[in-house]
Formats: C-alpha cells, sequence, structure tokens
RNA sequence: GGGGAAGUGUCGAAAUUGGCAGACGAGCUGGACUUAGGAUCCAGUGCCGCAAGGCUUGGGGGUUCGAAUCCCCCCUUCCCCA
C-alpha cells in the first residue's frame, strides 16, 4: 500500500532538517554570482495573515529558483518594530510597548517560518532594538553633519479633546480617530530631511529595472515644474513686509493679473486682512481646514474665496491688484500664492465669473480678433497687450518675461516641487530618539558616536498629553552637553519609522557588526538588492526614502552606488469580503489553519496559481483542491512504480523522443516564466507535463530510465514552488539530500524542437480547415494541402484568389474576392 | 478632481506580443469503481442551431489579408494623491 502524501508529518520534519544543517545560512563567496533577493519586511503589527504569505511565498520561490541556478542567494528577513500601534497597545491594555512588539515577533516568526522559505534567520533585523537603532541614530548624525538635517516649524495635525499630536493616519477625514473631535493645526519646531536637495536626481531612474507604474507615481509626487518666482509690490501701514512673492509656471500671462489669490494659511493673510473684512476672513479659514487638499484642488468643487480688502501692485504695469483668499491655493506648494490670470488658467476664470472680476486677454488664441473668450484659453498662442512682449509666441514670452524680471530684481526663473523636505519628527515614544542634545551655550549638539544608543527610558508614561512622553522622563530628558559638560536637554522628540526601513537592507549584509555601521566587504559583496518585492503602497514613501538615503550615503562617501533596487516587482493585495483585510474589519484571513489542514507547500502554490503576482485578488479557497489534488496526483505518480509494458528500446523510440522533447519544453517553459515572474503559467505547464506523465505511465511506453529521466526534472523544477513535497519524494525515490542543493535543470535546444505543426487554413482571414504537418513542410505543398482542402474549396469555388499570404510554420491564408 | 492600471466562459485565468480565442485549474453534467468519501479515474462543458454553420474577448468606430492584442470615442471597475 503507497503512503499517502501528509503534509502535517513531513513538513516539520523537513524545516527541523533543514535549520538543523544550516542548510540556508549564507556566507559570502567570490567564487559564486551573488543574488540579493528581498522581501518587504513586515511590521509587527501581531499576526500575519494570507496577505503575508503573498508577499513573501512568491518571492521565496524566485529566490530558491536563483539558488538552484548557482546563485549564492541572500534572503533575510526581519521586522520593522517601531511604530505607533504598539503605542496605542500600551495605551489601551497597558502592556508596555516592548513587551507587545517582542510578543508579536515571537508569534510572527513561528508563522513565517512555516512558509518554509530560505530565510537565514542568523541575520535576523529587528529595528527597534538597540543593536539597530543605535545605527539608525548614527544616520541621523551624518544626515546632519552633512547640512541634509535641519530644524525648521512645522504644523502638526492637533485634537483639542485628545489634547494631544495625531500621526496623519489618526487623522480620518479631518476627525480625530479616536474621540471624532474636528482636527485642527498646531506649528511646532522639528526636524526635517533635506530630501528636496534629490529631487531632480530621484526622478532619474537609470540602470535600474522598477515598473512604469511606481515611477510615474514617484515623478508625479516629486512634481516638478518650471516657472518663475515673481514678487508683487505691498503697501499697507503697520506691515513690515513690502513685497508678496508668488510661483507660476506662465510668466508670460503676467500682464493679465486681475488679482492675487493667497492659501487661507498664508502667514501674511491676517496682516494684510482690512479690519471690517476680518470676521469673513476668519470664517472662511475656518471653513477651509476642514477640507482636505484633494477637495481642495478638485475642479468640480466651486470656487470660492474672501477678498481681504487689501491690493498689491504688478510692478510690470503698476496696476493695482486685489488680493483673494481661496482654498483652492495650497499653502504646501509653491510659495502659497498665485496671480490670477482668469484669461489663461480655469480654475482663475471661474473663480473670475463668480465674483466678477475683469478678465484681461494677454494671450491669444490663433484667429483671436479681440473678443470674449468663453472659457479659458490655456494652450501657447501670441502675447498681445503686454507693452514691449507683444507678438512674441507665448513660449518664448516665457522666457523673455522672467530674463526681464530677473533684470529688474522682481523675480527670476525657478523650479517647483510638490516634494516637500521630509519631516521626521514623531511626537512619540516608540522610535527611535533623536540624538540631539540642546545646551544653552552650545546650541544644538549631535550625540557622539561613543555615546550612542541614546536609549529610550523603560518607564515612560503613554498618556496623550500632546508631547512626546519623553519629555517627561526627567532621567532621560536632563543630560550634560557633549561638547562644555554644562547640564542640557535632551531632544525629546523620535523618528519617523520610514528612518528605520531607510536602511535595513544594508544592515542585512552584516547584521551582528558592532564597530561601525556596517562590514565594508560584506556590504560590497551583497549590495544592491538584485530584487524588491513588496506591495505598491510603498511606491512613494519608502521606495522613495530609501533611494533618497542611498543617494545622501553615496554622497558622504560611504557608499558607491546610487540605487538600492536593482529590480523592483510590486506584487497585487489579497484582499477578503471586497477589502483590504485588516484586523479592524475583521476580515483577515489567517494562513494557520490552512498549514494545519493542506500543508504550507499547497498553499504556496495556490496563491501563486490564482493569477499573475502583480494582480492580487480575492482570497477564495474554494480552488485550492485543484492543487492539493496535483499534488497527490504528483505523489502517486513518482512513488506508484512505474512499470513498462515494453523490453526492447527499438520499440521505445518514437515514444522515448516525444517525452525528452516534452520533458526539455517544460524545462525551457518553467524556467523562463519563472525568470519572468509568471508563477501561474509556470504551474500551468508543471500540470500540463504531470498530465502528460499520467499518459505515458497508463501506457508504459517507454524504457524505465527514460522515465526516470523525465521523474527528475518534474521534481526539480517543482522543488522551489513545494520545497518540503520535493524534498520527501526526491528522498523516497533515493536520490542525494537535498533536493534543494542540485542544479537546476537545462534544456537542449535541439530535444524541445517540435516535428508537427498543425498548419491553419485561412479564407479571408477565417479558420477553414488545418493539418497536422511535418515541420519540414515547403510553402508549395503548403498551398497545395490548402487548395485541396474540401473544407476550403467551397470558399474559393468560383472566386478570384487576389492576394496569398503565408506564415512559415502557422498558416497560409487566402484572399478570395 | 488629477494621475495610473485593467475589463476575455459560471468563477480564477491563458494566448511565446498582430496569426487556431478560452491552455491550466475551479465549478457543473454524465459515467466507472465502490469498506458510500468533500476520495480516485474516464468523458463532456463559451453562446445560438437538429445540422451544415454562424456568433463571441465591456460598447461603438477605424487600420490590416488577419485584432483580445494597434489607433480614436464612450462605459465600468480597481489603485495612488504626505
Amino acid at each position: 500500500m503507497l503512503a499517502k502524501y501528509n503534509p502535517r508529518e513531513i513538513e516539520p520534519k523537513w524545516q527541523r532538517k533543514w535549520a538543523d544543517d544550516r542548510l540556508y545560512e549564507v556566507v559570502e563567496d567570490p567564487t559564486k554570482p551573488k543574488w540579493y533577493a528581498l522581501t518587504m519586511f513586515p511590521y509587527t503589527s501581531g499576526d500575519l495573515h494570507i496577505g503575508h504569505w503573498y508577499a513573501m511565498a512568491p518571492s521565496d520561490v524566485h529566490a530558491r529558483f536563483k539558488r538552484m541556478q548557482g546563485y549564492n542567494v541572500l534572503h533575510p528577513m526581519g521586522f520593522d518594530a517601531f511604530g505607533l500601534p504598539a503605542e496605542n497597545a500600551a495605551i489601551k491594555r497597558s502592556i508596555h510597548p516592548h513587551t507587545w512588539t517582542m510578543q508579536n515577533i515571537e508569534n510572527m516568526r513561528r508563522q513565517i517560518k512555516s512558509i518554509g522559505a530560505i530565510y537565514d534567520w542568523s541575520r535576523e533585523t529587528i529595528t527597534c532594538l538597540p543593536e539597530y537603532y543605535k545605527w539608525t541614530q548614527w544616520f541621523f548624525i551624518k544626515l546632519y553633519e552633512h547640512d541634509l538635517a535641519y530644524r525648521g516649524k512645522a504644523p502638526v495635525n492637533w485634537c483639542p479633546n485628545c489634547q494631544t499630536v495625531l500621526a496623519n493616519e489618526q487623522v480620518v477625514e479631518g476627525h480625530c480617530e479616536r474621540c471624532r473631535t474636528r482636527v485642527t493645526h498646531r506649528d511646532l519646531e522639528q526636524w526635517f530631511f533635506r530630501i528636496t536637495k534629490y529631487a531632480d536626481e530621484l526622478r532619474q531612474y537609470e540602470g535600474i529595472n522598477w515598473p512604469e507604474r511606481i515611477k510615474m507615481m514617484q515623478r508625479n509626487w516629486i512634481g516638478r515644474s518650471e516657472g518663475a518666482d515673481i514678487s508683487f509690490a505691498l503697501d499697507y501701514p503697520g506691515v513690515t513686509e513690502k513685497e508678496i512673492s508668488i510661483f507660476t509656471t506662465r510668466p508670460d500671462t503676467i500682464f493679465g493679473v486681475t488679482f492675487m489669490v493667497l492659501a487661507p494659511e498664508h502667514p501674511l493673510v491676517m496682516k494684510l486682512t482690512i479690519p471690517d473684512r476680518k470676521a469673513e476672513v476668519e470664517e472662511y479659514i475656518a471653513r477651509s481646514q476642514r477640507a482636505t487638499d484633494i477637495e481642495r484642488l478638485s475642479t468640480e468643487k466651486e470656487k470660492d474665496g474672501v477678498f481681504i480688502g487689501t491690493y498689491a501692485t504688478n510692478r510690470l504695469n503698476d496696476e493695482k491688484i486685489p488680493i483673494w483668499i481661496a482654498d483652492y491655493v495650497l499653502m504646501s506648494y509653491g510659495t502659497g500664492a498665485v496671480m490670477a490670470v482668469p484669461a489663461h488658467d480655469e480654475r482663475d476664470f471661474a473663480f473670475a465669473k463668480k465674483y466678477s472680476l475683469p478678465i484681461k486677454i494677454v494671450n491669444a488664441p490663433p484667429g483671436w480678433m479681440g473678443g470674449k473668450l468663453e472659457a479659458a484659453y490655456t494652450e501657447a498662442g501670441v502675447i498681445v497687450n503686454s507693452k514691449q512682449f507683444n507678438g512674441l509666441p507665448s513660449k518664448a514670452g516665457i522666457d523673455a518675461i522672467t530674463d526681464y524680471l530677473e533684470e529688474k530684481g522682481y523675480g527670476g526663473h525657478t523650479i517647483s516641487y510638490k516634494l516637500r523636505d521630509w519631516l521626521i519628527s514623531r511626537q512619540r515614544y516608540w522610535g527611535a530618539p533623536i540624538p540631539i542634545v540642546y545646551c544653552e551655550k552650545c546650541g544644538i549638539i549631535p550625540v557622539p558616536e561613543k555615546d550612542l544608543p541614546v536609549l529610550l527610558p523603560e518607564d515612560a508614561e503613554f498618556k496623550p498629553t500632546g508631547e512626546s512622553p519623553l519629555k517627561y522622563v526627567e532621567k532621560f530628558v536632563n543630560t550634560i552637553c557633549p561638547q562644555c559638560s554644562a547640564p542640557a536637554k535632551r531632544e525629546t522628540d523620535t523618528m519617523d519609522t520610514f528612518m528605520c526601513s531607510n536602511w535595513y537592507f544594508f544592515r542585512y549584509a552584516s547584521p551582528h557588526h558592532t564597530s561601525a555601521v556596517f562590514d565594508m566587504e560584506k556590504l560590497k559583496y551583497w549590495m544592491p538588492v538584485d530584487l524588491y518585492t513588496g506591495g505598491a503602497e510603498h511606491a512613494v514613501m519608502h521606495l522613495l526614502y530609501a533611494r533618497f538615503f542611498t543617494k545622501a550615503i553615496r554622497d558622504m562617501g560611504l557608499i558607491d552606488f546610487s540605487e538600492p533596487f536593482s529590480q523592483l516587482f510590486n506584487q497585487g493585495t489579497i484582499i477578503a469580503e471586497h477589502q483590504k483585510m485588516s484586523k479592524s474589519r475583521g476580515n483577515v484571513v489567517t494562513p494557520d489553519e490552512y498549514v494545519n489542514k493542506l500543508g504550507a507547500d499547497t498553499i504556496r502554490a495556490y496563491l501563486m496559481f490564482i493569477g499573475p503576482w502583480e494582480h492580487g485578488g480575492e482570497w477564495d479557497d474554494s480552488g485550492i483542491s485543484g492543487i492539493s489534488r496535483w499534488l497527490n496526483r504528483v505523489w502517486n505518480l513518482v512513488l506508484d512504480k512505474y512499470k513498462p509494458k515494453i523490453k526492447e528500446k527499438s520499440e521505445t523510440e518514437k515514444a522515448h523522443i516525444e517525452l525528452q522533447r516534452v520533458t526539455h519544453q517544460t524545462i525551457h517553459k518553467v524556467t523562463s516564466d519563472l525568470e519572468r515572474i509568471r508563477f501561474n503559467t509556470m504551474l500551468a505547464a508543471l500540470m500540463e507535463f504531470t498530465n502528460y506523465l499520467m499518459k505515458v505511465k497508463k501506457a508504459g511506453n517507454v524504457v524505465d530510465s527514460a522515465w526516470k529521466e523525465a521523474v527528475a526534472p518534474l521534481l526539480l523544477l517543482l522543488a522551489p514552488t513545494a520545497p518540503h513535497f520535493t524534498e520527501e519524494l526526491w528522498q523516497r525515490t533515493g536520490s542525494e539530500y537535498s533536493i534543494h542543493n542540485q542544479s537546476w535543470p537545462k534544456w537542449d535546444k535541439e530535444l524541445t524542437k517540435d516535428e508537427e505543426i498543425t498548419l491553419v487554413i485561412q479564407v479571408n482571414g477565417k479558420l477553414r480547415d488545418r493539418f497536422t504537418v511535418p515541420v519540414s513542410i515547403t510553402e508549395a505543398e503548403a498551398w497545395q494541402l490548402a487548395l485541396d482542402s474540401e473544407k476550403v474549396k467551397p470558399y474559393i469555388g468560383g472566386k478570384k484568389i487576389v492576394k496569398t499570404i503565408y506564415v512559415p510554420g502557422k498558416l497560409v491564408n487566402l484572399v478570395v474576392r
């Protein structure tokens, strides 16, 4: 009686053996080509769901494939362990964030191990441990020393009811996530990284293989636009500012300015508002704070605003123009002020119509006779009503007018980005403390390297106060100045967790190195990452920050490459009940019960089979039995003894050649699908191969050695997908341990060649007949076949053949009339 | 609103990139075997039609001998926007 496939028994057995043998521990080996395969490390939320498997299992399959191809493969795993949920758990359930996080890691590590991946656990990296965040702090200081970190004022989300600062993700449609109170803003002194310095370089993707989609998203995020800064004169009693600066991409239309619009939160608004408009302006500002940026920028929403009662002067024609505020101008973009040219901007046009503001045409559309415009004319035209610039095409006008402004000192060429400097201060406990000391005498002093890490004190209060909990830990705050030894205070904000995930992939190269941030030799061997896989939700922030960081430390001379991830691949999202899986929605699908019932190998294969990896999709376990059945068939196919019905080789020639051909075609197909990251079709090919082998087995028409030559590749090709299953079969068929140390099968191109093809006969492009013919068929023979076909004759009888098309190996097409 | 991706059987999806539409699975329908199982094996399964045959890749138009694939317009869904 044949032993049954029992994953519950064999999976833990092999996992134990692989761990005992340290099969997947990896060391630098200059004799082998390296392959660094990285999956985005998970946040320590507590438990793993099927979405984590979807990220980890297929990438492990690819890494295993590379390993069998002879690469020295680094495939590490770790945990993104700092962050707000740990602190919320502390507040809600009185459990210390450290305890909560480490417990979660324990659980998640156990769950991840059940996948059966080749993770080298000796390299595990956890961002909330001092041995890691010491170096996060070290990098902060490097950035500070290179003028890439600075302090500045920035608004934070503030809940007046909870009296606390809120992270963006805690603000839901303008309200506090916890108490539903309307969120307001407050200015705080905070730390920034000067990512904008790299804005232009970050738009370039030379030498890296990234999805167009992600590059597009990053470029949009950076949002470069060329234009001009132009200052308008101000003269308002009691206000020291004598000018106001705007950014525009259309300086060629400056003579058409009929009003100016400031963002409601522009610092000059309250200073410039005349007394009897104050109430109205204040009310508008309050109202605009409720809208999100997306709502404010929507062209569907009717533009509204308020005149603040003051005028600015257009220095090019000395016209006085009224200053308005409107929420379609954002403080965060450009200078927070725009010159409004209603004739040539859609939003300005709508605004001018609504408030009956003048519309002055300065850029004439082709054939314009001086009449009024029905809508804003935003295309290129010819400059009119603009003094000495009249007659210039608008494109040339942009330069001419900007040059003139520059000459007069009223402004000049500039490039504006949507990208803002990266605010990294968090008024939170559970993060890496910013290693800075404030001394009354010496000012801002970075903590010296020898004093790192600045440890998070264990005994902080996590009650929401609106300030960092660290502020109330006296032992932490009070220190001495590293420079003059006078009493001083520590910075109490912690760093954004994106700073931790910014560089973890560097750490895996030498995770336990203590004398420096990296072991340079090892770093040089492994970096950059050859294939980085993860969800598209990190398209901008994490991936952009990691690129910025890499370029920044390159410029410090720490490394000599510019891009951390040579290839990027985004898998899709697994959803459940038509929504993203999340604890709060209660639709989390846990893999544990599936592992228990069906085994990891089945789930690995199923996740890859449901569709292209980049698609993701609804979790639906109804199809999983197809994989189960298939693996059971393979199990029986391999273990149930093959009984050839023939003895002499000559009899078997034709069947043997065909078996070889199918085998080699399968090797070719599986290899190229793995290379292209098309796991679903790879599995379909393996299933077809299995079906074919079942037929051969039933027929018994090849000799035993030929059979074995086909079964071995089947197991090897399946090994990355079903590592435990194939290891067991490999052993049971008496082969040498471990299957995972075997070489990837190679195909012989000669053997893959078909002897016969299907020749398709078309008439006027429509299929009329088909023949199985030898590949060697000549064009003349093909035509003979077509013309003699009984099925074709009725379609050509009595008609004239006007054209013939012959596609060798595929079809003939007769065009008749 | 802007930017992006995608629409193919009952369902998940294939189609080596302009050349046999629906591979491989799921489901369903028959059948075989039966120590009655949600097991295994065999056959069938896009739609209309008794058939010959016709129709069919969200809808409409176009290019081409030939279009799921390329171009234009429209519709729908999903993703991203500190």
